[in-house]
This record gives structure tokens, C-alpha cells and sequence, in this order.
DNA sequence: CAGCTATTCGTTTTT
DNA sequence: CGAATAGCTG
């Protein structure tokens, strides 16, 4: 057996070819569940293992820290350890920030430069807007971002701005990047948007990255947007070596940005690509793909493809009309319990899926009520906490002078005397000599606008900002003489001690809920110091490290045995034995939110023909990540607000085809009530 | 300035 | 129904 071989053994002839095809760029159509990241792992062991490229020559690009750190695991039981060093399996937004902290020079930027939140875009979009318009504030903030992601600049997005919102929202890009600048900070979207920029713009930057990436992999490539792409040809360079795998079906970011297009314009862009097409599915029981397949069967498609699978028929598809949400969580719970106790199976082989995140709550109060241990994924983020948000403001604030939104959090965070009108004549003080808001603090020409009692406070803060400064080694990186690092770890204690974070939480929060923000703060130290000592890192590096990692990346902690419930857009990529999908209603999944303003009436429609697509897509997301079985439920009434609405079986119900057992009313729980469904399940439970 | 109460308000999806 | 915000009092 030759040594490719070995590489690619176990493997269909297509994911074979895929693996080994080296001669130019490959794009590899991979439907859902056709093992793709088999692909992917395999190739990056091919090529490090047999091909001779070296560890620091290989880049693979995924959307999500998991799917990144899944990757990287798997790549890790294939390939030696020193064969893989260097390696990068990342994220594009971590590639970004790599990029942009060697580059930062180039790019105009103080290596420490820091990395805001959509929260703190927000906040600056809004006093630019000088609005209190949530609408129009998301609006403008959605706006910017896909102008940035289309790689246009405030010029382009003016000349192209017809309706006077629009025309304003180019005005607000163009001193919102101006406050961004200020800020030596950047946006997430900026964090791929300016490293595609120097590139292009700097041939010495590209050469060298050129250099530096001789085979580049990305996955989930239908979910690129303009700007990504770009990032993609600058990298590859006219060596064009890497492979894009995607699935058109499987697209579901248009609304950030991301182009179907992109796949097409690959095979227009690069004539001899390789087109490689993944279309046996190991995942899922046949009558599961064929109901998917019917869906997506009424979408217009970019390439053929027939998914077709050999697992066995499987078992009917469940569709129950609830009466109502508190009824159809209720009888999703019990009927996983049900399930688990007759298969023998582990809590762990259940996922429960809904379209929105406001669907979970009541989801969790029915498996709470029943004991089923449960993990969310999706939904609110880890850094997106108050408290963890507080105590990074902090960090960044020690990393980055001129970051005001940290300094404002901060400095009011515990609460120490310094309020709205004291920031207020501070911000205009350091707006008229362009100063920072922390330098402003400093200056003697302060002292006339400010009282003695406002100063104060102020004076203290930024004192015990310059001191911590000072610790974490501040001296030394700015090139003036050298301070003593202290270890981050002592820093960071030190830091929440002095600032009497704990006493703070305990104050403002009853007993219970102080506790587990508390748990939380501890939580995020402990890690910071963890990754401090195994990655020989400073302070400052974590502050930008951090800042993109989500809570699906710390720890090894090993799975626990409980359902999981999430978003169906969280849930892309994983696959489950058994999935209950909540929520299946006209109006809920397919979501179509308010019809656009603008009075075109024949745009309007491509729109919502466009939305629905999307939509439809999404719904075979969520049927493809079952493997054995598929529970579907929708809600005649369902309350919001204040009024009850009825609703309707979503389309694409009907679009599965399921034939005679289509509609099941769920009598059997929906007639009882609370006690005797209690009642059956205890029974259950106990045989 | 900070903490409390009254009122408004709203609802997709996320790196 | 529940959370974020505005307005008032100590």
C-alpha cells in the first residue's frame, strides 16, 4: 500500500480525490453529513505527512472557535507533533487578529490596539446618531457592517446611498471609522477587513504572506462574504493552492454579509478548479434525507446534487400541532424522557432546536421541571456577561490608553464617584485637545473645568490605572526603560481585589445570582491565568486574545450526559441521533420579519422570495442533524406580548412530504393535565 | 451621584 | 410576560 493510500483509506472515491488533488485549486460541494471534515483533517494530514509542506505553510479556516478546535483535535491524532508546528486552524477572525498584531504597524495601528464589541459599536454609533431609536440604531450598525464587509469605504457607501437614511448611515460610517481610529480600536468586522486591505495594498505584506501560506483550506466556504474572499485570493496569491469546501444548501448568513455567489464565482474566477462533489451521507436515516431533500428541493439550486444515503430506512417523522408553547415544551420534554427510557439511551444523543433564542427559555423550564440535564449552546455568550465585560474593560483600558469605551466602563464600574456629568465634561475636555479620555485625566488645563469633588475620583481611577500599567510591564513595551513584568496572574487578582469587585456583585445582586456572577468573574481569571502560563502570554496579548473567543472554547471540560438545545444556526455542523425541532410555524420558522420599507413593490418580492430561500435552507439544517430520528412540533396559539396569536404549520411541513401521518394531534398529553402528565411519566420512569 | 420605582418597549439568526 | 430604560428621590 502506497503511502497516499494510507492517508486516504476508509474514504469514498470522492472524498479520496479530494484529499489528494494538489495540481490547482479544488472545490469541494459537500452535502450535509458527507464527512467533510473528514476531508479537511485528512487533507491537512496529507499534506504535512506525504507532500513535504511544513506546519507553518498550512492554514485552515473555519467560522466558529469549536469548529476550529474540533478540527484542530482531530488533525492532532493524525499527524505527529512536529510536523504540525506551526499550523494554523483558526477561525478567519483569529487569522485577522494574528495578521493584524504582526502587521499592526502597517496597518496604521499601536500593537496594542484593541477589539470592540458590538456592544461598544453600538454605543458609539449611537452618540454619533444622537438617536435613542433602537430601530434605526441596529439598523445603521447592521448597515456599516455590510458596506465593511463588502469592502466598501464611507466613499463608496455614499455614492451608492439613495434614500436620505441611507445617505446619513454613509455620514455615520465615515465619523465612525474616525472614532475608531481615535480609539486605536477596531470591529469585528475590521479584525478581516483591514488585513484584506494591506494586503492588497501592500505588496511586501503580500509577498511575505504569500510566502508564509502555501496551502490554504477553508471550510464552510458558502458562508463567506465579499470581504472574506478577498482575504482568500490575497493569501493564495496565482499559486491559487487551496481547497474551499462548502454547501450551498446549507447557507444560512446572508444577513451578515455572506454570498451563495461566492461559490459560483469560484468556478468563474479560477476556470480550472477542480470541482469535487461529496454525495454520500453518513449520517442520516433515509427517510430523514428524503424529507431534506424535499425541502431543499424547492429552492433554486447553484449545482446539482443528489444526497443518498444507505443507513437504513428509519423510523416515521413525528409532527404533533401543540396548543400552545408552555404545552409543546412540556410534551418535547416528557417525550425525550420517554425516549431515552425506551432506547436505553443517554440524555446526550438529544437535541432540542428552535429557530430563536427566546424559544429556550420556556424549552428549559419544562426539562428543569423534569430533571433532564440540559447544555445550551447558541444564545448569550460567555464574554458577552456584565461581569466578564467589566473585568475585561479593565484589561483593555491596561493594554490601550486610547480605548474611551473601556475607560468609561471602567471607571464606572464599580461605581467610585464618577457619573454622567463629570464623563460628560471630561469627554469634551479630551474631544478639544484629541486627547484620550485617560490623558485628559492628566492634563492641568482640566482642573478649571472640573470641581475638586469630580476630579477626585478621576485622579484616583486613572493613578491606579498608571500603577497596574506600570506592573504588567507597560514600561518595557512602549521601548521606555524596563519595568518589572509581573505575572499576568498576580496582576489580574491583584486588580479584582482592589476594585472590590466581589463586594460590588454582592451589592448589587440578591444572594443567589451575586454568587454565580461571582463564579463567573473566578471562572474568567482562572482561565486568563491558565492561558497566561501555558502560552507564555503578557497581559496584553490576552486582552486581544480574548476578545474573540467564545465560551465553546475554554476548558477541555468532556462533554456532560444532557441534551442539547440551541439555535438552528448554532447547530450547523453537529449532528445528533435524536432531534426535536420546536416551534415549526408560518411566521416563527419561516421567520419573515416586517416587509421592507422602501416602495418597490417588485423588489419587495425578490426579497421575500430571497428571505424564504434562506429560511427553507435553515429548516435543512435542522432536519439534516438528526440521524435516527426527527420530532417535529408547531403551536396552534402561541402568546406574545400581550395578544394570542394563531398560527399555521409552516410550509415546510407540507414541503417534506410525509404523506398520510403528517399531522399528528398530540392527544395522548395535550388532554391531560399537569398532574396526570406528571403522573404518566413517574410510571414511565419507574418500569 | 446612585439607587429606587414606574413605565415603556418589544421580538431572528452571530464571528 | 419580562427586560431594558426613563424619571424621581435620598
Amino acid at each position: 500500500m502506497s503511502a497516499s493510500e494510507s492517508i486516504a483509506q476508509g474514504m469514498n472515491p470522492a472524498q479520496r480525490e479530494a484529499v489528494l488533488y494538489l495540481d490547482g485549486p479544488c472545490l469541494v460541494l459537500a452535502g450535509a453529513g458527507s464527512g467533510k471534515t473528514r476531508v479537511i483533517t485528512q487533507k491537512i494530514a496529507y499534506l504535512l505527512r506525504e507532500c513535504g509542506y511544513m506546519g507553518r505553510n498550512v492554514v485552515a479556516l473555519t467560522f466558529t472557535n469549536k469548529a476550529a478546535r474540533e478540527m484542530d483535535e482531530r488533525v492532532k491524532t493524525l499527524v505527529d507533533r512536529k510536523l504540525s508546528k506551526g499550523l494554523i486552524i483558526s477561525t478567519f477572525h483569529s487569522l485577522g487578529v494574528k495578521m493584524l498584531r504582526e502587521e499592526a504597524r502597517n496597518a496604521g495601528l499601536k500593537p496594542t490596539f484593541s477589539i470592540l464589541d458590538a456592544d461598544d459599536a453600538m454605543s458609539i454609533i449611537q452618540e454619533l446618531l444622537a438617536t435613542t431609536d433602537k430601530g434605526r440604531l441596529r439598523h445603521v450598525q447592521g448597515i456599516i457592517s455590510l458596506w465593511k464587509n463588502a469592502l466598501m469605504e464611507p466613499d463608496d457607501a455614499a455614492r451608492e446611498a439613495i434614500t436620505p437614511g441611507d445617505v446619513e448611515a454613509a455620514n455615520i460610517y465615515r465619523s465612525y471609522a474616525a472614532t475608531l481610529a481615535a480609539y486605536q480600536a477596531v470591529d469585528f468586522d475590521d479584525l478581516i477587513r483591514i488585513p484584506a486591505l494591506l494586503l492588497s495594498s501592500n505588496e511586501e505584506v503580500r509577498t511575505r504572506w504569500q510566502n508564509r501560506v502555501r496551502y490554504l483550506l477553508v471550510d464552510e466556504y458558502q458562508d463567506t462574504n465579499v470581504c472574506q474572499y478577498r482575504l482568500v485570493q490575497l493569501l493564495t496569491g496565482s499559486r491559487a493552492m487551496f481547497t474551499a469546501v462548502g454547501d450551498d444548501d446549507q447557507a444560512i448568513y446572508a444577513w451578515r454579509g455572506a454570498t451563495i455567489e461566492n461559490l459560483a464565482k469560484l468556478t468563474t474566477d479560477y476556470p480550472s478548479i477542480k470541482l469535487i462533489k461529496l454525495e454520500q451521507n453518513y449520517r442520516s436515516v433515509q427517510r430523514i434525507l428524503a424529507a431534506a431533500n424535499q425541502v431543499i428541493e424547492k429552492n433554486p439550486k447553484l449545482f446539482e446534487k443528489k444526497l443518498w444515503s444507505d443507513l437504513g430506512v428509519g423510523e416515521p417523522i413525528l409532527v404533533s400541532a401543540m396548543d400552545g408553547e408552555e404545552q409543546e415544551a412540556e410534551s418535547i420534554a416528557m417525550k425525550v424522557s420517554a425516549s431515552r427510557f425506551e432506547r436505553q439511551a443517554q440524555w446526550k444523543d438529544f437535541a432540542i432546536l428552535y429557530r430563536s433564542n427566546h424559544q429556550s427559555r420556556i424549552l428549559e423550564q419544562a426539562l428543569r421541571n423534569l430533571k433532564i440535564p440540559y447544555t445550551i449552546s447558541g444564545g448569550q455568550s460567555f464574554f458577552d456577561k456584565a461581569e466578564v465585560r467589566d473585568v475585561l474593560a479593565y484589561l483593555r483600558l491596561l493594554a490601550n490608553d486610547d480605548d474611551d469605551p473601556a475607560f468609561i466602563r471602567a471607571a464606572t464600574t464599580p461605581k467610585r464617584g464618577i457619573g454622567q456629568t463629570t464623563l460628560q465634561a471630561l469627554g469634551q475636555y479630551a474631544a478639544s485637545r484629541e486627547i484620550s479620555l485617560l490623558a485628559a485625566v492628566a492634563e492641568t488645563g482640566l482642573e478649571s473645568q472640573l470641581a475638586p469633588r469630580q476630579l477626585d475620583p478621576l485622579r484616583t481611577f486613572a493613578e491606579f490605572i498608571r500603577r497596574m500599567q506600570w506592573r504588567a510591564g507597560r514600561g518595557a513595551a512602549s521601548g521606555k526603560d524596563a519595568a518589572p513584568a509581573e505575572p499576568a496572574g498576580v496582576i489580574l487578582d491583584d486588580l479584582v481585589e482592589a476594585i472590590q469587585y466581589e463586594r460590588h456583585l454582592f451589592e448589587l445582586f440578591e444572594e443567589r445570582p451575586a454568587q454565580t456572577r461571582w463564579q463567573n468573574v473566578l471562572e474568567l481569571t482562572g482561565w486568563l491565568k491558565r492561558k497566561a502560563e501555558e502560552d507564555n502570554m503578557t497581559l496584553f496579548d490576552l486582552v486581544q486574545h480574548v476578545a474573540l473567543v467564545t465560551m465553546l472554547e475554554r476548558g477541555e471540560e468532556d462533554e456532560p450526559d444532557a441534551v442539547k438545545m440551541s439555535t438552528l444556526h448554532a447547530s450547523k455542523g453537529l449532528e445528533y441521533p435524536h432531534v426535536y425541532l420546536a416551534g415549526v410555524e408560518e411566521g416563527l420558522l419561516p421567520h419573515l420579519g416586517k416587509d421592507d420599507e422602501d416602495g418597490d413593490p417588485a423588489r419587495a418580492a425578490e426579497n421575500l422570495a430571497t428571505r424564504i430561500q434562506e429560511e427553507r435552507r435553515l429548516m435543512y439544517v435542522g432536519i439534516t442533524r438528526a440521524q435516527r430520528s426527527l420530532n417535529l412540533s408547531w403551536c396552534k396559539r402561541r402568546r406574545r406580548a400581550r395578544e394570542d396569536l394563531v398560527r399555521e404549520p409552516s410550509r415546510f411541513i407540507e414541503e417534506m412530504g410525509l404523506g398520510d401521518v403528517r399531522v399528528q394531534e398530540d392527544e395522548a398529553t395535550a388532554a391531560m393535565n399537569p398532574k396526570e402528565r406528571m403522573a404518566m411519566l413517574k410510571a414511565l420512569l419507574k418500569k
